[in-house]
DNA sequence: GCCTGATATGAAATCGGTTACACTCCGTAC
DNA sequence: GTACGGAGTGTAACCGATTTCATATCAGGC
């Protein structure tokens, strides 16, 4: 079924078809008679076809390390969501931490294959860079700042500033500080340097230097708080750079007979399920993931359409989730 | 940049730079010469035309209820990861629970869109039936089993009955069920029958009755707790059809000051993160989601390269996960 | 009666590849 | 010497749509 076999059954040429589905000048009998043939044979139109000589694929490429993850999987949501409003669909590409795939697909998505792309990376090279200078199709980074391009991301160094600063106007002065790789601008290096300006702001500058690295990963939360405690006897707060690791890190403390929130105080970041669920439950940081997406689509859907977006780079706000304060469920 | 100017430059016929992309027939010196104006150019064959010459697209739709779920994404990152090592791509779909969605996006998909489709289906109407009847493109159904059509699912029915038999056993003799909607056949019907049968195999058929239905939701969980609670007094042991109404329950009793797992024994499905790490932790039984996609993919390829599957319906075991026996992390 | 602009139409070019077909070499078997 | 098969090549048809362009009709304004 083609356009021309169509064109003949309606007694049409084959521009009349096509006008037919795309709302141009057509008269109301030759549009009935499509009408009746199209609904007869059920035919559609070739994508394939359109794309080729349209040159839209009204397809998004979308760009995650993994999806298997509540933080991302949320973003991803919030994208399908806004991508769908506006008629396009979602290609994902997901680079398991490698950033040889991030960049492979990268290129692979600057060819003709899709009209735009949104990009969750975490670590960028050079590279990086100058792969999205020459890039033919527009991109949005997500979570990330990347100076220069079109970017949606979280307030990371404040979040975490003012959540130093609660613990500590909360009587907490030996706190302690489980980080993420300083390469993850956002979840590391921001982050990390929230806590450090806080702590010095606050006249406890030593406290800085009190921090441990962790994965991503509840076990290394684990092993993490096991070693910050010992190198550091007497803390009483712990703020980790994932709700995650915050986990890993309450088990540990729970394991080893440590009462929480009594002796510590612990807290993570990204108010995800599993924070405000386990006993006793985590302080985190509430981070607008699905927001954070659709802003991106948005942002993306003005350059498609416009060539051009008002937005060029938006920073999320965040709010600190404290349920010892303020009872949810 | 097309594949005409490519030949004039290196002096070859277009279809001698098509072969040189697709392994055909070429002397070396040709190819030789094609290479180096392909490097020079950075020239990549447009995909929209191979995909309307060859009508083969390299994309797999998937279609899934919500992907902001710690099952499905992981279902989602098993597939995505063996579709990639199959050299296709994957265009994915939210329904958001609207079976009118699902609907429409299986639609979309049977037109030229993909080569393939990956449905992870809730409840299916004849509508459903029908249109998958109808298919041009082969479709693998996971997470439930729909007579006739190829699907991977999970054994819900046993892993229900086992973990039944097993709170029997171990004492508990007063048990109440709280079931997901009977029209989702995995995780509504199949399990709540694994349960039923369960309680009448071991003589106490009166149980059967004892169960409530929830949403797939921690705040239902909580809710129906408390109704199965109310109407049922001496509940020693509650099993949940999934993790995240468990936890809701496990909330529910720990409010209402009723020890778990002293006074009630908590179970749930899924052999979620959350399962594992909740005080106390519930449990679970392990069903392999990943394994679950790359299996849905393996038999799509298989259809898609040798026009049939040796397999057509793979049922995965699940195993009970109890960490009050043998600990983990 | 003539001009203008809106509506309506089809022929044909175009998007950028793949591939069937015909044909030329060239080495080898008989 | 002829037949044969495989390697190597180019021509041209084809995939299925959109869109430019030329042209036609008709209403209304003057």
């Amino acid at each position: 079924m083609n356009i021309a076999e169509i064109a003949e059954m309606a007694g049409v040429s084959r521009a009349a078809v096509s006008r037919y589905f795309n709302n141009g000048y057509i008269s109301e009998e030759k549009r009935e008679a499509i009408r009746k043939v199209v609904e007869q044979t059920g035919y559609r139109p070739s994508i394939q076809a359109q794309m080729l000589r349209t040159r839209k694929t009204r397809m998004i490429g979308v760009i995650v390390p993994k999806v298997a993850s509540a933080s991302i999987s949320r973003m991803v949501e919030g994208i399908l969501s806004a991508i769908n409003d506006n008629g396009y669909q979602m290609l994902l590409a997901v680079t398991q931490n490698d950033p040889r795939k991030e960049l492979e697909y990268l290129s692979t998505f600057h060819g003709t294959q899709v009209d735009g792309v949104i990009l969750a990376g975490t670590a960028f090279t050079p590279e990086h860079r100058r792969m999205l200078q020459n890039s033919s199709v527009p991109v949005v980074i997500v979570g990330q700042y990347l100076a220069g391009q079109y970017a949606v991301f979280h307030d990371d160094y404040h979040a975490t500033y003012d959540l130093t600063k609660l613990f500590l106007e909360k009587g907490r002065k030996n706190l302690g500080y489980i980080s993420a790789i300083q390469q993850d601008q956002a979840a590391g290096a921001d982050r990390y340097r929230g806590f450090a300006d806080a702590v010095r702001d606050m006249g406890c500058g030593e406290l800085a230097e009190r921090f441990v690295t962790a994965d991503f990963t509840v076990d290394s939360g684990y092993e993490k708080a096991g070693e910050l405690l010992e190198k550091y006897q007497g803390l009483d707060g712990l703020i980790c750079a994932t709700d995650t690791m915050a986990v890993g890190a309450l088990r540990y403390l729970v394991d080893h007979g440590i009462k929480v929130p009594e002796q510590i105080l612990v807290a993570g970041h990204g108010d995800s399920e599993i924070a405000r669920l386990i006993t006793p439950p985590l302080i985190t940081v509430h981070y607008s993931y699905e927001k954070c997406g659709e802003i991106a689509v948005q942002m993306l859907m003005e350059q498609l359409n416009q060539g051009g977006s008002a937005m060029k780079e938006v920073k999320l706000g965040c709010y600190i989730v404290d349920q010892s304060v303020k009872e949810t469920l």
